[in-house]
DNA sequence: TTGTCAATCCAAAGCGCTTTCAAATCGGCC
DNA sequence: GGCCGATTTGAAAGCGCTTTGGATTGACAA
């Protein structure tokens, strides 16, 4: 329909430097014909759809009838133009610079904020940019105008995007916390602190003294404040945390493989592992038994579990033993949080901090006595 | 929703009945504004920013300077609403409906378009939803008018979607394909068929005759063509499937453990694995190793490799042997024909077969002589 | 001078929707 | 009947942008 439209104003104008686009919205039922039908003004209709007081329940009836039979839904374009509001929320995904790595994780926080979006008929426009191009992105959003609000992942120590979001005018909530940010912002975090805090804690009480760390790389905020809830039980328990011990990278089964292997190799190796993610804890496990060592018992893993839906732990015992705090959960939360930021200026900058539960798996076990 | 916006309001004002939204765009410049800066009509302004051929150079100068100092950018419910195209792309994603599971390869692929659609000036808007609304989540993205056209993921046998869009009228191409569909669509795909009789010829070339198929759920398409690759590869070498040996589910590790655990306890286990993901190759290696049997040596692996980021097996001798294809790349190539089949309609109904590629790896040898 | 033509620019009419402001209608009551 | 207040409806003015159909130049040839 469309296609041969154009293909028509193609071939009448012989050679166009510039194609002019069609303007009608071909097919789709507007608010002025579904009036006309009705008898009725276009005001009427719009009011009595959006549920405005002003018009009689019987005729609000008839528009409805009349809007599902036609299979009418508003342009939102135009609705959008009309009311300043977008229905829309901005996700923007950086793409780590260095290895260009989509971190996994989003596909869940996503799939949780999603949910909360569709309820509520907001759209999710994604975007996927480098690091480096993010501010941009932001300030394109809102001039562009095609979001009344974003989400703001992977915050770094510090991180400049919140102090931009604030010039930029733009509502926007931060999954995760920047540590050193001196400005307010809403935030929803997990308690990464604590939940490795009391990880190691476990594993101390296990009767683990040497307890390796395999974080998440430490420009991110949440390998920043779980390093230090590492840290923290080791000194509450006497000990010194042993720098080579704790290593951080990307979050790879490559990585929990090759660190746990070097690890086990070295003359004191460690009896347990603390790491950031499933798939670190996966390439620990392989190292383990690639090392001839029993898995939970020789050597013990708590990871952190972000109850990924394609890497479930949810056995009635689990395979790992895990600081668990659902990302789809979080998601969830934080498309909420952030609608209501919205659809209610005024109400501040609200946060909320989840706690991580810890769920006791096949991975643990009492240190090996040595 | 609507209603209870409008409850909410009624607690926190006192009389008002309604929430009436400001309607201005308070801080932005919009092209009136720069226009009267400039001293210019905003059409002078408007065309002078869109490249049409009507303003001189030197003007074209002044307004493009004039534009980036003032930050300016065109509103894009505006634009849209003019220009009937919303300069955005739908990418409706499905929940599992058992299992709520998000495939990981979206991430990647999404990545991938994301790229192309950034470079176009397009945004992605996402939409993850339960397989059974799918359609509906079609139809209101045409109606809605915020999309120009739409990616469909996961097809399945003889997949009903296809016929929706065709009706729905919105450009759309898919990532994969459906057997049995009858109508003609833009679409994007990997050869499974061939890559997986690629992989079985190359486990049967190594000796291998007991060959296991850990397959992804059969209600998708891309299963069913790699089975069929699979199975004439077999056929083709004169032995018959084994039923026994070809399984299917959710393309997580814990499938991969089990079933290859039961399969190796099994009285006549198989001595190859050819499996859909790198997650099940990971846990039938876990399950190879719990065994006492060395990976690649006693048992080998084969798997699909979707080149997805966090899951690297890039290895200067990988760990796996694997059918690669990048899925990011597919993505890429995917958004690029879509965007070209609504830039230039009239070209017809595009589609693309990518070749996966064969890389040996440490997962694979010669069949153990028994 | 006048007409022609190209090169520039502009006023104004949309795009589909919301919302203001005013008008019409209705019931009830004097 | 006439008037008032409450209830319903509508006409029209935007929202910010593109694009049509001129208008206005200046250069140049007739």
């Amino acid at each position: 329909m469309r296609a041969q439209k154009a293909l028509v104003a193609l071939t009448e104008r012989p050679v166009v430097s510039n194609v002019r686009w069609p303007k009608r919205f071909e097919d789709t039922m507007n608010l002025k014909q579904l009036s006309e039908k009705l008898g009725l003004s276009q005001t009427t209709v719009s009011r009595a759809l959006n549920g405005y007081p002003e018009v009689s329940e019987e005729t609000r009836l008839r528009v409805a009838e009349a809007a599902r039979r036609h299979n009418y839904r508003p342009n939102m374009r135009a609705r959008g133009l009309a009311t300043g509001r977008a229905m829309a929320i901005g996700h923007v995904i950086p793409l780590s610079a260095k290895f260009a790595i989509v971190n996994p994780i989003f596909a869940d926080f996503i799939a949780g904020a999603g949910e909360i979006y569709a309820r509520s008929g907001y759209d999710m426009v994604l975007s996927i940019v480098n690091e480096s191009e993010e501010a941009r992105v932001y300030g394109e959003m809102k001039s562009k105008g095609n979001v009344d609000g974003v989400i703001v992942h992977s915050p770094r120590h510090d991180d400049p995007r919140i102090a931009q979001l604030g010039d930029i005018g733009l509502p926007f909530l931060v999954h995760g916390r920047s540590s050193g940010c001196a400005l307010p912002y809403a935030w929803l975090d997990v308690n990464n602190r604590h939940a490795f805090e009391r990880a190691a804690g476990f594993l101390l009480d296990l009767g683990h003294r040497r307890m390796a760390l395999l974080n998440g790389p430490e420009e991110m905020d949440f390998a920043i404040r779980r390093r230090s809830g590492y840290a923290a039980a080791l000194t509450a328990a006497g000990l010194v945390p042993d720098p080579e011990l704790m290593l951080c990278d990307e979050m790879t089964e490559a990585f929990g493989h090759r660190a746990a292997a070097d690890l086990l190799a070295a003359p004191e190796p460690p009896t347990a592992f603390l790491v950031a993610s499933m798939l670190i804890a996966i390439g620990v496990r392989r190292a383990i038994e690639e090392r001839g060592l029993r898995f939970g018992r020789d050597v013990s893993v708590v990871t952190f579990d972000d109850d990924l839906s394609y890497l479930s732990n949810l056995d009635a015992v689990p395979v790992f033993t895990a600081m668990r705090s659902s990302v789809r959960e979080a998601g969830r939360r934080a498309a909420a949080m952030l609608l209501r930021m919205i659809a209610e200026p005024g109400i501040g900058l609200p946060s909320q901090l989840l706690e991580a539960e810890l769920v006791v798996g096949q991975s643990t076990g009492p240190a090996p006595r040595g």
